[in-house]
DNA sequence: CTGAAAGCGCTAACAT
DNA sequence: ATGTTAGCGCTTTCAG
């Protein structure tokens, strides 16, 4: 790989010229422009980061730390989170901690070591990396959950209010014992949607019980497990609230299996919309959370940041609003 | 942030010492290494990626280049490369192209500027970054799709006969008019299932049309076009092919619209399975690709020649295999 | 076993 | 407007 020095020789000037004519530093002869280009193309010179990055003390990569790649929630946060990045022209490289604290600390610390300018993270959990962010100047952003240590801005949304509505509009269309699965325990938006669950019952007026509750993580295979349970029991359930998409799949696999169907023997809501929940029969019902906008608000906000706005650390509350499909049809009597 | 001279000073050693106590090199002194260790979680010392990274003249992070985040297929790649370079002690780093040539261009700029140890690519199509992978050291290995330049390896999949299978299989359920959406003309994939598919037709003695032929992108608004396109016809498919996940959303939607049930009034295979296809009413048949395997082996060739082993440029290929459900059960008479 | 010192490739003062 | 030079923070010969 040609040197910065190379091509200053192939253009007959000093490596400090190329540096101000490559970058567009400075005031540079125009000709003498003409000539680095022409050398630095010739040679197939690209300058090298880690020597650039040294010396300017900043990157132009933006790290963006997410729980789980094959959610369609996140990727679509990370379809926001690059599109306002690249247009101020930063990178952003996706880290995928797969739920597991120790990967998210282990990624925290890579993206500090390589100094990236500012790192977006949807934290795991209560032990998560942001112990490494403490002290270290490196702007941080949570999505979707907050950051314990309160460092850095947060973008969340409504979770609770829209689990709520989400449960009393299952109990409007006749279901009477709506059930819930939601995430692990400790896990700040599985708490705001079974908070809210609980609070859509009791507006209703009706008892919430522990027996209409399971948890399990975000996947498929637990969610599965946790909706046999409560489907198996003696007085089930004929509703459910389920907390994403993964426990929607599982919820599902569990009601065709029982031979229960949506929308009729059961109701269904479950959290995060996706392109196949309208192509199911029912369709199903969804929270929809504007994934994207968080994404790009998470961006702007640490943009903001890197560009030296010292302002308070902010939470920023989007909305999730409620999407009526057949799986939540009126219960039929 | 602690510099490492601050840890030597605090420590009473040279930086010399610091060094080699952290990264356990050379001999030290159990002492002197416990002495530094002690200073450097004092000060929250954590070693300044650049400056490493300069003075070895190698990192040890993997960048993956993918074309769409949000298609399940390549973040199925995108676990398997994470569980390789994990174990190895990599990093990986997403880059997500968007299929777009240029920011795939821009990725793999900053991957080989910040020297990364190695890509892993699954080139967007004819014009993509790989020309800047010539010449340049860097091992790459392309996923999916092959690399032009036939710089490096690959790790493809026998896509082609695949979609013949699927083909036959559509006329053996008694469908007489396949049709098929495939991608963008000078995709591989996208060429190699549309010539698969013809090859089907002609083991099946059927005279193939290119009025029974679409393509578009492989994302699901261009695909309900085709689709719509191909069923408005005079004398419509019975049957259909199609090329990817996002596709078959579309040419489901198209369906729906259109009052046409998948597996009775026209058959349906698409390629790439999905947590939902079998919860679909039809569940969908697929052409499943190994995904996963794709990316597990991709990183093994990667680090391979990461570790210098000089093998010629290989090409390895994985089997897809027909999952046959509803959507392709036979055509009622 | 440990320290001194050179230098990775680049940019930014400073000097001309 | 251009060149000279001093580092950025680290690792690694090379001495001792």
């Amino acid at each position: 790989m040609a040197r910065i020095n190379e091509v200053a020789d192939r253009a007959g000037v000093s490596t400090a010229t190329v540096s101000r004519a490559l970058n567009g530093k400075g005031t540079v002869d125009s000709e003498l422009v003409a000539r680095v280009v022409a050398a630095a193309a010739e040679l197939g010179y690209r300058p090298n980061g880690p020597a650039r990055n040294l010396r300017r003390q900043e990157t132009t990569v933006l790290a963006l730390i997410i729980s789980d790649v094959e959610n369609p929630f996140f990727t679509a946060i990370s379809r926001g989170v690059e599109d306002v990045a690249h247009a101020a022209g930063y990178s952003v490289v996706l880290c995928n901690s797969d739920d597991d604290p120790d990967k998210e600390r282990a990624y925290v610390g890579v993206a500090l070591r390589e100094q990236v300018a500012g790192v977006l993270l949807s934290p795991t959990g209560r032990t998560s990396g942001h112990e490494l962010l403490r002290g270290d100047g490196t702007p941080v952003v949570a999505l979707d959950r907050p950051l314990p240590g309160a460092t850095g801005d947060a973008v969340l949304v409504d979770t609770r209010p829209a689990a709520r509505q989400a449960t009393l509009h299952l109990v409007e269309q006749g279901y009477r014992r709506v059930g819930c699965i939601t995430g692990p325990s400790g896990i700040s938006t599985a708490e705001a949607r079974l908070a809210g669950y609980r609070d859509g019952l009791r507006a209703a007026k009706l008892r919430s019980s522990a027996s209409l509750v399971r948890r399990c993580d975000f996947k498929t295979s637990g969610a599965r497990q946790a909706a046999r349970s409560l489907l198996g029991q003696p007085d089930p359930p004929d509703a459910l609230l389920v907390a994403n998409n993964a426990i929607a799949i599982g919820a599902l696999e569990a009601l065709a299996e029982s031979g229960l169907r949506p929308g009729a023997d059961v109701g269904l809501v479950s959290f995060d919309d996706a392109p196949w929940a309208k192509l199911l029969d029912p369709p199903l019902s969804v929270v929809a959370q504007p994934a994207y906008d968080m994404g790009t608000v998470g961006a702007q906000l640490l943009l903001g940041r890197i560009g030296g706005e010292r302002l308070e650390a902010t939470t920023t509350t989007l909305s999730a609003h409620l999407v009526e499909r057949g799986s939540s049809s009126p219960r039929p009597r």
